[in-house]
DNA sequence: ATGTCAGAACACTTCTGA
């Protein structure tokens, strides 16, 4: 089964084209971030009409998180993280699938840094590890996918010097994604890959694109249970490059 | 030379966030 994690800047203008991935890729479950809509602007008949059910957690301009499955309805699970009453953004969702665990993933981009952003994304990061580490309690497969606003590692940037005074390579910021890996999650993309240089994002800006400066900063993390199942995982990149496109392109893994 | 988007509002242009 292939399961992707697509951020796809702003659901409703992004619907066509995230409907045209569904119908050619068949994906069985998918985890989207950044709907940029409130609930009732989801565009759910667009999606049944696709073949798929979804569960989403909207929010007026920004943030926003939905997973979708193939001719089926994901059981809700949790919508946000523990950890913080004030906490109002939309930025995580867990649903449970035929008894597969999965996660939506919207982590705070965290700039400018340092400031409150910054501070908000490390505290927020904190809380998703206090629910990892229960999930792995579980001890049944989990697939925690997402937009991490993270660059785990050196080569996984096109440019460590454009972005060293980004949030996403900070210190802090790599720091906890480590954490969270050590607690026995599965780094799928970085499995496969262990030579980096794999990119699921590039800018709009400075025709980021066509030099292909990008970054991996969309992972799916498997609980050991996930990743005795994983067979593949890849970025499908041939979609940044469409009309219309979000800066983001869909990842995913397949598990037996 | 921050060069692009998407969404929203004191709205048809400018701001914020990414």
């Amino acid at each position: 089964m292939k399961i992707v994690t697509y951020n796809v800047n702003g659901i409703k203008a992004r619907i066509d084209r995230l409907v045209e991935y569904l119908t050619e890729q068949q994906p069985d479950i998918v985890c989207l971030q950044e709907l940029k809509s409130q609930d009732d602007g989801f565009p759910i008949d667009r999606i049944h009409e696709a073949g798929y059910g979804a569960v989403w957690h909207g929010q007026k301009s920004w943030n926003g998180v939905a997973v979708l499955a193939k001719g089926k309805v994901p059981v809700e699970r949790q919508r946000g993280l523990a950890g913080d009453p004030e906490d109002e953004h939309s930025r995580y969702l867990e649903c449970e699938i035929d008894g597969l665990v999965v996660a939506a993933i919207y982590l705070p981009n965290g700039n400018p840094q340092p400031g409150p952003k910054f501070d908000y994304k490390l505290k927020w990061m904190d809380r998703l590890a206090d629910r990892a580490r229960a999930l792995l309690a579980e001890e049944v497969p989990v697939v925690l996918a997402g937009d991490y606003n993270v660059i785990p590692n050196d080569d996984d940037t096109f440019s460590v010097r454009a972005m060293q005074d980004d949030a996403l390579m900070q210190p802090e910021s790599r720091e906890r994604y480590r954490a969270l890996l050590a607690q026995g999650w599965t780094d799928a993309l970085r499995t496969k890959f262990p030579g980096g240089k794999v990119w699921t994002f590039w800018d709009y800006q400075a025709g980021a694109w066509q030099r292909d400066a990008g970054f991996r900063i969309d992972h799916l993390l498997l609980s050991p249970q996930a990743a005795d199942r994983l067979r593949d995982a890849g970025v499908d990149k041939e979609y940044r490059g469409r009309e219309k496109a979000s800066d983001h392109a869909p990842t995913w893994v397949r598990l037996r």
